[in-house]
This record gives C-alpha cells, sequence and structure tokens, in this order.
RNA sequence: GCCCGGGUGGCGAAAUCGGCAGACGCAACGGACUUAAAAUCCGUUUUCCGGCAACGGGAGUGCGGGUUCAAGUCCCGCCCUGGGCACCA
C-alpha cells in the first residue's frame, strides 16, 4: 500500500466529527468491571487553555485511556470552578456581567479541550456558578450550622479608602490596591462566617499518617503537616498582682518557666488593653499597624511595659508585664512567659531591653550557649531541678492540673476558615439578619439564594448584592417582619471542595448527590493536580470529606486514594510562564501549527510528569517527527505483500515490540513516567524501520496493531485513523492493552561484560544460564582481560550470571 | 532559621533492586538526494591523551571523605539551587 501523507488537520476534524457522540466516554453504570475514578482538577474558566492545563489534563487523559484499555469502568468527568474574582473584576472595569462572561469562557475552553483531544464524560460536567450546584453549597452551610460548625466573629478585612471598598487579597498587590497603587490598604474589622475546620485538626492530621502516607507525595503531607502545626505543651495561668486577675499563656516548655523573666502580651490582647496607660495604648496601636504594614523580612522585636506585674504559679517570683510585636493574639492565648536563656525570640527581647537572663537548663554533654533551647537537665528549678526536660514537662503538668493554674494542653496552628467575601460572583451565604430575631438560617425548602442579574459594578461601597434592595430586603423566615438578607458571598474553595462527589450525580434536584453512588465511585482513585493547591483546596476538601462523612452522607474519610502533582510548565527562560514576563506559549497555536497530538505527546516527553518543565518550542519538532515516521511505517506496510521474511528480523522486531509493551505497562503501572514510555516508543519505531524490509507478513500483522494501540493514550487522533486504516473495527482506545511475553523478550545469547577490578576490559556472548565456573574460567582465559591481569596476582573472581565477571587482581 | 525537592554532555533528559554512565530527543557538524533550498534519509557529537586509521589508554554524574569486588545510586560532612513555611511560644 502507498505510504500516505500525515495531515493532522484533516485527521483531527474527522475524529472530532465522530467523537461527538455523548455516550463515547461514559461510564457504564451496569458494569460489572472494577471501577476507576479519575479526577484532574477543574479549570477556573479564564477562556484561554495555558499549558499547565494541557499538561494536567494530559497526563490525566493517558491514565484514563490506559485503564480502559485495562478494562476498568472508568469515569472521568470535567467541570468549571466558575465563581471567582476575574470575572467580576471585568465586570468593574466594565466588560460583560460576570455570569455571561463566565459562560461565554466556559464554551470556549470546552471547544479547546474538544481540540486537544480529552475524552471527558460531559454529561457529568458540572458548573459551580449555576444555582443547580451552588443550592448545595447553601444546603451545606446550613447543615454546618446546625452542627455548630459555622459562627461568625469579627475579622479584619483589606480595606481601600480610595475605592471605599473591601478588598480580596488578589487585589492587594505590595500592601496598595489594584486600582490605585499608591493607595495604602487598611484593615478593617467586620463580622464575617466562619467553619470550624480546627474541630477536624487532629482527625485530618492523624489521617495524614494514617491514610494518606505514601498514597500522597511526601511534599504535600509535609505542608499539611506543618500549616496544621500541632504543638504539644502546657497552658499556665500566671496572677496578676493586685488585681488578682489571670494571665493564661501557651508554652511547650514548661520545664523553663523558673527562668521566665517576664511576660508578653500580644499588643492587640484585651488585658493589655486594660493595664495600659493612653500613652501605652498609643504604642500598642502603632506595633499593631506596623505589623499590618509589615514589608517582606524581618520585623525588629519592639516592646513596652504595662507597669503591671504578675506571679509564677511554679517559683512563686513576680515578673514584669510586658507587651511585644512579635506576640501573635490568633496563636495560642496571645500572651507568653519569656525564657530568654532557652528561646532565641526571647532571649532578642530581653536582650533588647535589659531584662534579666535566668538560665534553668544544662546540656546533657556540652557547653552551655546561651539562648540554649534544646532539652537537657533541669536545675535552679526547686523540686525539679535535676529531673531531664521530659519529667520535669509531665511532673509540671500533673501540678498546674492538680493545683487548679493550669493543664497539658495542645495548640494548633490552623484557624478556622473564613468563607465570607464582599464580593457579587460567589455562592450567596444563606442567612437572613431579622431586627427581632437575630441571625436566621433560611429554611432549606427556599433554597437556593439566587444571585440577581440586574446589579450594578461600580468597584466602589458596598458588594453590588448589598446594594441591590430586591435581594436584600426580605421577611423574615421566623416571624415574618422586614428583614435583610446576608450581603456576603462564599469563598470559591467552598465550590471546590466537594464538586468531585457532584460529579457521581451532578442533575440531582433532591439532595446534593444519592449516597449509593458515592459509595460506588469513592474514594476517587486518581486525584491529579497542580501543586500549588497542596494546602488550602486539598486540606478544605479534606475537611469536607470528614464533614459529610459525620453527615452520615458518605462513608469514605479521605476523598482522594492517591494523588499526582505535576509540575510546572516554564518558558523558555526557564521561569514560569507568565503574562508579565511575555514567555507565554498559547497551546492552541501549538495545535495550529503541530496537531495536538504532538503537543500532547510533547509535554509528556519533555520531563517527567512530577518535574518541573520547560517549554523549547525547537524541540517540538521532534515528536512531530516521531508522528510521522510512525505514520509512515504504519500506511505504507499495512497491506504489503511482505510473505515470509527473515525469521531472525522477526524475531528482533518483536523482541523490541514485547519489551517496549513490558516498559510502558510498568510505567503505567509504577511512575508515569510517560517520558521514558515514548523514548522506547521511538526506539521501537527504530528497530522497526531498521528490519522493516526483511519483516515477515505474519510479524507485521502483530507488530502494526500493537504500535497503534501503545500510541493511543498519548495521541489519540493518530491511533484512532491508523487503527481505522488496519481495517479494524471499534475505537482502538476501547481495545485491550497489548499483552507482553517475556519469553518472547530475551535475547538469544547473555552478553557478558569482563572486568579487572571493576573496569570493562571486554564482553562474551554466552548461552543464558551458564554455570559460573565456566564463566570465571572464560574470563581469565579471555586475551583482552589478559593485558590487564598479567603479572598481577588474582585475588578474587566475582561472578553474576548472565551479567557480569569482575577479577580482582593485586 | 525550619521543612521538602533538585544538582549527570551544548540543551531536555535516561540509568526503576549497588553491576557497561549519557538510552530517547533537541541543537550542532559532516554526507546523500536536489539546479538550489526546504523536507527527508545516513553518519558524528562527555572530555583529555596517542594514532593516517580501525583502535587503544586515562578522567568523568556539584565538592570532600567513607563502605564495597563494584557507587550517579548506600553512609557521613559540606557547597549551590528551586519551592513551601516563616517571630506559631
Amino acid at each position: 500500500m502507498e505510504e500516505k501523507v500525515y495531515d493532522h488537520n484533516q485527521i483531527e476534524l474527522k475524529w472530532q466529527e465522530r467523537w461527538k457522540d455523548a455516550q463515547l466516554y461514559r461510564a457504564d453504570p451496569s458494569s460489572a468491571a472494577p471501577k476507576y475514578y479519575v479526577v484532574e482538577m477543574l479549570p477556573y474558566p479564564s477562556g484561554r487553555l495555558h499549558m499547565g492545563h494541557v499538561r494536567n489534563y494530559s497526563i490525566g487523559d493517558a491514565l484514563a485511556r490506559y485503564m480502559w484499555m485495562r478494562g476498568y469502568n472508568v469515569q472521568h468527568p470535567m467541570g468549571w470552578d466558575a465563581f471567582g474574582l476575574p470575572a467580576e473584576n471585568a465586570a468593574i472595569k466594565g466588560g460583560a456581567h460576570p455570569r455571561d462572561w463566565t459562560i461565554a469562557r466556559i464554551a470556549e475552553m470546552t471547544r479547546q479541550m474538544n481540540r486537544m483531544g480529552f475524552a471527558y464524560d460531559w454529561s457529568l460536567e458540572i458548573t459551580t456558578c449555576e444555582p443547580e450546584y451552588y443550592r448545595w453549597n447553601q444546603w451545606f452551610f446550613l447543615k454546618m450550622l446546625e452542627r455548630g460548625l459555622a459562627y461568625r466573629k469579627r475579622a479584619l478585612v483589606n480595606w481601600c479608602p480610595e475605592c471605599g471598598t473591601v478588598l480580596a487579597n488578589e487585589q492587594v498587590v505590595n500592601g496598595c490596591c489594584w486600582r490605585h497603587e499608591t493607595t495604602q490598604v487598611e484593615q478593617r474589622a467586620l463580622e464575617q462566617w466562619f467553619w470550624k475546620i480546627t474541630d477536624y485538626a487532629d482527625e485530618l492530621l492523624r489521617d495524614i499518617d494514617e491514610k494518606l502516607e505514601g498514597a500522597w507525595p511526601d511534599r504535600v503531607l509535609a505542608m499539611q503537616r506543618n500549616w496544621i502545626g500541632k504543638s504539644v505543651g502546657s497552658e499556665i495561668d500566671f496572677t496578676l498582682e493586685g488585681s488578682g486577675e489571670k494571665i493564661r499563656v501557651f508554652t511547650t516548655r514548661v520545664d523553663t518557666i523558673y527562668g521566665a523573666t517576664c511576660m508578653i502580651l500580644a499588643p492587640e490582647h484585651p488585658l493589655a488593653q486594660k493595664l495600659l496607660d493612653e500613652a501605652g495604648r498609643v504604642r500598642a496601636k502603632e506595633m499593631i499597624d506596623a505589623r499590618a504594614n509589615k514589608g517582606p523580612g524581618d520585623v525588629v522585636k519592639d516592646g513596652a511595659p504595662t507597669g503591671a506585674f504578675a506571679i509564677n504559679p511554679y517559683s512563686g517570683l513576680k515578673v514584669p508585664v510586658w507587651i511585644g510585636n512579635f506576640v501573635l493574639m490568633d496563636y495560642g492565648t496571645g500572651a507568653i512567659m519569656a525564657v530568654p536563656a532557652h528561646d532565641e525570640r526571647d532571649f532578642e527581647f530581653c536582650t533588647t531591653f535589659g531584662l534579666p537572663i535566668v538560665p534553668v537548663i544544662r546540656p546533657v554533654d556540652t557547653e552551655r550557649n546561651l539562648p540554649f533551647c534544646d532539652d537537657g537537665i533541669v536545675e535552679n528549678s526547686g523540686e525539679y531541678s535535676g529531673l531531664t526536660s521530659a519529667e520535669a514537662r509531665r511532673k509540671m503538668n500533673e501540678r498546674a492540673e492538680r493545683e487548679g493554674f493550669g493543664k497539658a494542653a495542645i495548640t494548633f496552628r490552623i484557624k478556622d476558615w473564613g468563607i465570607s467575601r464582599q464580593r457579587y460572583w460567589g455562592t450567596p451565604i444563606p442567612v437572613i439578619h431579622c431586627p427581632k430575631c437575630g441571625v436566621v438560617p433560611v429554611p432549606e425548602k427556599d433554597l437556593p439564594v439566587e444571585l440577581p442579574y440586574d446589579v450594578k459594578f461600580t468597584g466602589k461601597g458596598r458588594s453590588p448584592l448589598a446594594e441591590n434592595p430586591e435581594f436584600m430586603n426580605v421577611k423574615c423566615p421566623q416571624c415574618g417582619e422586614n428583614a435583610q438578607r446576608e450581603s456576603d458571598t462564599m469563598d470559591t474553595f467552598v465550590d471546590s471542595s466537594w464538586y468531585f462527589y457532584r460529579y457521581c450525580d451532578p442533575h440531582n434536584d433532591k439532595a446534593p448527590f444519592d449516597s449509593a453512588k458515592i459509595a460506588k465511585w469513592f474514594e476517587i482513585d486518581q486525584y491529579i493536580g497542580g501543586v500549588t493547591h497542596a494546602i488550602l483546596h486539598l486540606i478544605y476538601s479534606r475537611f469536607f470529606t470528614k464533614v459529610m462523612r459525620d453527615l452520615g452522607l458518605i462513608a469514605n474519610d479521605e476523598p482522594a486514594a492517591n494523588l499526582f502533582t505535576q509540575g510546572m510548565v516554564l518558558g523558555n527562560d526557564g521561569t514560569a510562564m507568565s503574562k508579565s514576563k511575555g514567555n507565554v506559549v498559547d497551546p492552541e497555536e501549538m495545535m495550529d501549527k503541530y496537531g495536538a497530538d504532538t503537543c500532547r505527546l510533547f509535554v509528556l516527553f519533555a520531563a517527567p510528569p512530577e518535574k518541573d518543565m520547560p517549554w523549547i518550542e525547537a524541540s517540538v519538532g521532534g515528536q512531530r517527527r516521531f508522528l510521522e515516521r510512525v505514520w509512515k511505517f504504519v500506511t505504507r506496510n499495512v497491506g504489503r505483500d511482505a510473505g515470509t521474511g527473515d525469521p531472525a528480523a522477526d524475531r528482533r522486531a518483536l523482541r523490541k515490540l514485547h519489551r517496549t509493551i513490558h516498559k510502558m505497562t510498568d510505567d503505567f503501572s509504577n511512575r508515569w513516567h510517560f517520558n521514558t514510555s515514548i523514548a522506547a516508543l521511538m526506539e521501537l519505531i527504530n528497530t522497526l524501520t531498521e528490519e522493516e524490509a526483511s519483516l515477515s507478513r505474519r510479524a507485521l500483522d502483530q507488530i502494526l496493531p500493537s504500535l497503534v494501540l501503545l500510541l493511543g493514550p498519548f495521541a489519540p487522533y493518530i491511533a484512532e485513523e491508523l487503527w481505522e486504516q488496519l481495517g479494524r473495527t471499534g475505537p482502538a482506545f476501547k481495545q485491550p492493552w497489548p499483552a507482553f511475553d517475556e519469553s518472547l523478550e530475551k535475547e538469544d545469547a547473555a552478553d557478558v561484560v569482563l572486568q579487572v577490578n571493576g573496569k570493562v576490559r571486554g564482553r562474551i556472548s554466552m548461552p543464558f544460564g551458564a554455570p559460573k565456573e565456566e564463566l570465571e574460567r572464560l574470563a581469565l582465559a579471555d586475551p583482552k582481560t589478559q593485558a590487564s591481569i598479567t603479572g598481577k596476582q588474582v585475588v578474587k573472581v566475582i561472578v553474576v550470571p548472565d551479567k557480569l565477571v569482575n577479577i580482582v587482581v593485586k
């Protein structure tokens, strides 16, 4: 048969047309095959696919296609993280309505994804800005409220005095407003909603060890551990001299308490406000503001005495009470005991302000240089002197508990999740503020609280919702009097915390999902996304899963049994692609130029998927050339009258084929190092081209279909087209993955390396399984090794059968 | 400062269990084809030394030690680099 021309445009258009069939990538509900649920993190619909998406989704798609071929019942959905600031910013700048803006961009990105040939079951598609989705955010909010997991408190927000509005963190650039680059952002306190993720802090931490270790990347788990930040220590009350009020401190080093030479309160600490005089309060305010505008780098330690004194409950000694800018109000109790001899920060503080330094811990076997911050032997500490730090901590905790001035305590660094956003384009928080009844939840039957479409985007004043009377004015569900809706919307991380559950039952209008469907598909077998979501998204989803479990909706404790985080795509200059650097490569341009298959192949070939990968356009051509070589090889050999050929050539070609299948099967099941899988395919085509003239028809009939199927998960268009040209029926991606036969992989003879003192001196070809003695004899007799041995004494000979002989000489 | 990665040719990388370092690809150079160019195909390409040559010999995986018959791979101590956290008591 004639060799054909590889025209990627023609092939892609043809198959896109055929792949429109909505049933094609649907999981089979009646299938008895084992399920495989693979999810790639859903994108924000910015309107253009970027290389990071292409990489993420090419990895996921290769895996989904491979698992289909392995006979699994695969569920592979896609959706849109459709709420968020860019749409609203665009509206503020005079662009389209956020909804229209978003819908148009979703359409555009869907088109691009289909062009890439990604195999999604679009019947499961979810769009988080649709009421049918976000009503369940609201439903979950009500459940959180019922269970005491949602509460309101005052918290700081960014405020631009120029706009007269609240800014999201992303709208703050270098401490200034995004629209007024010279206007400093201020901090203002507003009543906001929080979710008590801290209630689950212990379980979130424990399950990292018990459920995720080994299945999620270490660096993600390390970041999460760090973020949760569990500290084991003690809470101890110091008594204020005079009033007798208690000041509670948290410390991990109660064993050093005899060395406490002062107490330091956060400047915001309520007691500090009380103890300070007018001048002191001004100083405290200065410290708070200086910290709010904290630039990068260290803030110099600052502090001031309150004039008050407190009594150390263990030693009975009186210490001064200070305020200090390095003590955080929202960690621990907002107050510390300063032990300058055994803590670097306290040391720095007390040195600066001339406070005494009293050592109470002796190192076990080294000189003591202050501050000495390790455990040691306690001294100058009354009845505890002579104990180890650990013993002292235990005994001191016991006494605190017994005498009622403290206890062993655990503190977490993680804080409750503030979900309120003073924005329009998000899920309305379903509560009503009634002057008589207070905060009243919207009754479930009234969900969803829909976002009104007709609002004004001024970028000034309160959020567009708050300025919209038709939205805001309602009757109180409890007393029927005039009341106001909550105008805040939810953080978009709420949307993405549970979307992969909704995929399993996307159109359910009675519940967020049917629990039986979740039981069938969960946990997610493989979740794939960027490491940038290591903390927030991935910890919020874990939290959501645990809450849903406690609500009785699901049975699993974790959302994803396995997580894979791919590396970034870097520009030609080796830095992350960004518009400001002008090193962005547009996937669509690459598709025009080289075709979707080439793009997919390149992002998988250039580096192993977990590593950062530079986009070097010069090398993309190599992938295109590879596809052309495969294309030509297959098309010109489809019907070629090859006859019986040369059995030795057949054997060599089949050996390479089976090794390639073996290698790729390993890569898919272990490491996903698709770069080496593709390299193996390249080696295969190199061998096939070399042997081509001597191959028999029989061998070709085995080789051609296998080659095409192996290529399928990476380059689906060309695989499907060639499959059809081979005269096969049924889609290539639903064929069984080729099997390898190890007996065909073996060389005819073993190539045994001969070494002298570890240096290669020669090699001999031997039948497999040759006895050690014979290998040793032949190695010693070999002329190549003789040259290096003569005149020396052979000390010993190491023989690794079928592989290597190392002669050790002196 | 603390916690993770990473360091191998001109470049992206490979070597999965301690057994031939540099597979595969890019780029470069040489050749074939062509009036010419592009495309394609063939060849060379870690480095140093010797040789017209086929070839032979030495060095080499960030640096310094160590274990081993054998180390890119394991151990100890450094250096550089990317990322995360960063006054968390």
